[in-house]
DNA sequence: ACACCTATCTATAAACG
DNA sequence: TCGTTTATAGATAGGTG
């Protein structure tokens, strides 16, 4: 747009970001009032800012006025009904922003920024509850890791012992089938079936592979 | 904007309005999107045409929940007035909710509470954001310690040279009483003013101990 | 954080097909 | 009702105070 042409992906630097979310935000708010008075349409924008502070417009009435109540807060005591649910609903509204924004900071403190605000005292408590929750975060994945590994070991084990299981029963079918054909057939459909169902033992079918490994391949 | 400008008021045209209204929608939902991704902020843009057809776009999975259900209950009933407002409310609303919700999990998680439903890759990145973000906290303190204390070592400096200032004054005075002393007065005088004037030196008075501390000691 | 500046980039009004 | 063009108004990145 200016000086320079920008790419449109986030800007890291977080004072220039604010200051073109401060600029572009108002652009953008002016635009959707310039849509609406224009074209007559409703419409209605609600931006939350990346420090969680919510701002919003609407071209209809209503929310125009529940807008304005959030900005400047009572004066509206001389209107009827409505109004009193307006007022229940905004006080709602705007505990929740406050929520919000409250938590959106202190999520911002925990990742290291915004801290310029916090006297010694406020940092080491902070220390503390990062310390605190990165011990329990490394606990656990700790002992995911022994959990999931004793999982892949057991089921490891069951699978070489499935293998045994079918590799006795192939031991079983190939020496039936010898004795069969020792006992009567000929050597030109001994070689046939004995590729088809036995294959020699130095070479590894897919079968056994896929049994034998200790892990499954897919990990 | 262009070839002529124009005025900021509802265009009479039908056919002109339309026009305007299908390209700056397209601007104004272009705009939106560049201001959400560049400052990385959540954002919901509900636009009605004239004709009751309606757009959106929400930068967020929770905008397009919302943004779901506002299309489907408008496809249901072509909606009156009322019900457009309700909606927009309940969608400021929702997504306020789920916002919080949103952000108190992640706290938690911070916190290393509720890490049962994680994998052993989100904790991964869980301990990452909680290594950088301490890493940022213990900076800032140790900056703010730093900050800290050459600032009391300069106030300390400032008292130190006050005191010496002071000590000097307290030196004339003295010097300047015990020459009138010596020139007329008795010696029995002499002794009083001494004493509450200029104690001896081996002995600290309160003056000269508090600005003889290289720091305050309230710390 | 805010207002202003200005060079540059973008959006778009009007026109045409 | 569209898309395309083009001249121009508007938006804004980077800078300064």
């Amino acid at each position: 747009m200016t000086r320079r042409k920008i790419q449109i992906k986030k800007i890291e630097s977080t004072t220039a970001r604010q200051v073109t979310f401060s600029k572009r935000r108002r652009g953008l708010f002016k635009k959707a009032l310039e849509l609406s008075t224009l074209c007559d349409s409703e419409l209605a924008l609600i931006v939350f800012s990346s420090t969680g502070k919510l701002f919003d417009y609407a071209s209809s009435s209503v929310l125009q006025v529940i807008e304005r109540q959030n900005l400047q807060s009572n004066t509206l005591d001389k209107m009827d009904q409505p109004s009193l649910e307006l007022q229940l609903e905004n006080s709602t509204y705007t505990l929740l922003s406050n929520d919000i924004m409250e938590k959106t900071r202190e999520l911002r403190q925990m990742k290291g920024e915004e801290l310029q605000g916090l006297n010694i005292e406020e940092l080491q408590k902070l220390e503390q509850l990062l310390q605190d929750g990165l011990r329990c975060v490394v606990n656990a994945k700790d002992k995911r890791f022994v959990e999931d590994i004793s999982s892949l070991e057991r089921k490891g084990a069951e699978l070489m012992e499935d293998n045994q299981i079918l590799k006795r029963q192939v031991e079983n079918q190939s020496n039936n089938i010898t004795h069969v054909i020792e006992q009567g057939q000929s050597s030109e459909s001994l070689t046939n079936i004995c590729s088809s169902a036995d294959p020699p033992q130095g070479q590894d079918s897919d079968t056994s592979l896929k049994l034998g490994l200790p892990f499954p391949n897919w990990l």
